[in-house]
DNA sequence: TCTTGACTTGGAGTGAACTCCATGCTGTAT
DNA sequence: ATACAGCATGGAGTTCACTCCAAGTCAAGA
C-alpha cells in the first residue's frame, strides 16, 4: 500500500505520515527497491494506533516511547504496561474535564433556548455570562 | 481579589491570566487607582469559565468570540447560543475519540496484565503492538 | 523519448497557546 | 527612608504538532 492510499484511508497527509515515521510515532516502513514506502498490515496497524491516540490528544512523545519500548523487545513488557496505564489515566482525567465543560455548555444552551423562546433573559442575578 | 490569589485558586500563572485578558478570553478586569487588577465575582466567573473550557480543549478563539458576543449585548443571544452549540458538538465528537482511545488502551493493558501474570505473550498472531 | 504525476529528502515555516524577561511602579513592614 | 515582595507592561522566546517547499527520483502512458 502506498503512502497516499494509507493517507486517504486515515485522513492524513503524506507529510504527516512521513513525519510520524521520522520521529518514531510509527516504526520504519518497508521500502521498495527504489526507496518508495510500502505499508504492510503491521505498518497499517501502527498508523491506526497513531491516529487513534493522536485524535484523543495523546502527545506524540508518549506514542514514540511506546514504539521504542515495543521495538526493544520482551524485556519491556512491564514498562509498556505502565506507560499505557499512565496514558489511560491521563485520558480519563481529561475526559472528566471534558464532561465538566460539556455539562456547563448544555446548561447554558438550554438557558439560551429558554430565553430565545420567551424573549426573557431569566438569569439576571446569577453568574452572568 | 489580586491576580495571584485568583491564580492559586485556579492553578494558573499571572502571565496566563494577563494573557487571557489581553486577548479577550476574559473581559477587562477592574483596576485599583494605581492600576493593579482587582478581580470581583463577575471577573472570577469569567476566569472559571475560561479554565473550564480550556481544560477541555476548547480553542481560545471560541472563548474570545463568546466574550465578544456577550459584551455586544442582547442582540447576540442567538449567535451566542449557536456558538455554544458548535462548541458543544465538537466536544462531544472529541469525547467519542477519547473513548475510542480509552477502550483501546484498556484492552491492551488487560492483555499486558495477562501476559505479565502468565509469562506468555498470548497475542502473537494478532495485530502486534 | 518525453511528459506527467506520485514519490523521495532535508529543512524551513506556521499557528496555537502559552511562558519568560527586562524594566519599572506599588505598597507594606522595619 | 528604605528594602523588598508583588504587580504592571511590551515584546521576545518556547513548545508542540504539524505543514510547506525546493529539488530531485521514479514509473507508466502517449
Amino acid at each position: 500500500m502506498t503512502i497516499s492510499q494509507v493517507c486517504s484511508r486515515y485522513g492524513l497527509t503524506p507529510d504527516t505520515l512521513r513525519y510520524y515515521e521520522k520521529i518514531g510515532v510509527i516504526p520504519e516502513v518497508h521500502r521498495t527497491a527504489s526507496g518508495i514506502r510500502d505499508y504492510d498490515e503491521a505498518a497499517i496497524g501502527w498508523v491506526e494506533n497513531a491516529v487513534c491516540m493522536r485524535s484523543a490528544g495523546v502527545p506524540v512523545e508518549s506514542i514514540i516511547e511506546y514504539v521504542r519500548l515495543y521495538q526493544a523487545g520482551d524485556t519491556t513488557l512491564q514498562a509498556r504496561r505502565d506507560l499505557l496505564k499512565d496514558v489511560h489515566t491521563s485520558l480519563l482525567k481529561q475526559r472528566q474535564q471534558m464532561d465538566a465543560a460539556i455539562d456547563r455548555l448544555s446548561f447554558k444552551i438550554s438557558r439560551y433556548d429558554a430565553a430565545l423562546k420567551t424573549g426573557v433573559l431569566s438569569w439576571e442575578e446569577e453568574d452572568g455570562q
